[in-house]
DNA sequence: CCTATTAATCGTAATATTGCAATATAACAA
DNA sequence: TTGTTATATTGCAATATTACGATTAATAGG
C-alpha cells in the first residue's frame, strides 16, 4: 500500500529508519558530501554540480532540513546550507550503535 | 517520477545510498535486529514477532538478501536467515567512512 | 499417497517518491 | 518602480514501495 505501518515499531526504530532513509537517496547523499567539502554551500551551486533541476534539489534540501541534518541561513537572495554538526553527531551515534551490534556467533545458518 | 536518476551519480554514491535505503525501513531494520539477537532466525518466527503478514516479511527478507546483508539456509520446510557477517562488516566500513567525514569548520552559516 | 506446514510468488490496491515545468516569492540593484 | 537573480512552492506524471490475500511449491509426517 506504499504506507509503512510505523505503529508496530518502536520510536527508536522509526527514527533510525527515517535517518537512514534520508541519505538512502544518491542525490541527498551527494548534497551532504558537497556540504562537507564546503566547496558549495549555496543551493544554486548544488544545482550546477549535481545534474538535477533546481526544483528537485530544493525538494531534497527540504527533506534534509526536515530531519535536521542541515540548516540554511538566508543571505540576500541566496540561501546558504550547512551541515548541522550537532545533529550530525547525534545521528552518527545512533547509527553506530546499530552498525556495531555484536555479530556474536549467530552461525545457525 | 518516482525514478531515481542514478546515472548522474558515482557507483559508490549509488551503492551507499542503496545500503542505507535497505535499513531505511523499520520492518527491515527490526528484522536485522532480531537476527542479531538470534532470538528468531526463521521466517515464521519473524512474522509472529513483527506484526506484518507473512508475504510482507518474505518480501522484506528478499530485499535484505538481494543487497547481501543476510543469507538463508533451508531446513526442511523452514528457512533460517542469518546476518552475512562479512558483508555486514564491509557495509559498516563504507557507512563509517561516510559518517565520519570531517565536520571541519564549515561554519559558514 | 495424502495432508499439514512453511515460505516464496503473484496479483493488486493504496500510498509514497522522484523529477520537472511553471509559477510564486523575496531580495537586491539600478 | 522595474528588472534581475535565487530559491521555494505548486501541480502534475511516471514510477516505486508497502502491504496483504490467494496461490503455488516444496518438504515433512503420517
Amino acid at each position: 500500500m506504499g504506507i509503512t505501518k510505523s505503529e508496530i515499531f518502536t520510536t527508536e526504530q522509526n527514527q533510525l529508519a527515517a535517518l537512514a532513509k534520508t541519505f538512502g537517496h544518491p542525490a541527498r547523499l551527494t548534497i551532504l558530501q558537497h556540504l562537507f567539502s564546503i566547496k558549495d554551500c549555496v543551493c544554486g551551486d548544488l544545482v550546477e554540480e549535481i545534474g538535477l533541476a533546481q526544483a528537485t534539489i530544493s525538494q531534497h534540501l527540504t527533506v534534509l532540513k526536515n530531519v535536521g541534518l542541515i540548516k540554511g541561513s538566508v543571505a540576500g537572495t541566496r540561501v546558504c546550507y550547512c551541515i548541522d554538526t550537532e545533529k550530525w553527531c547525534e545521528m552518527k551515534h545512533i547509527m553506530n550503535a546499530f552498525l556495531n551490534q555484536d555479530v556474536n556467533s549467530n552461525d545457525c545458518c
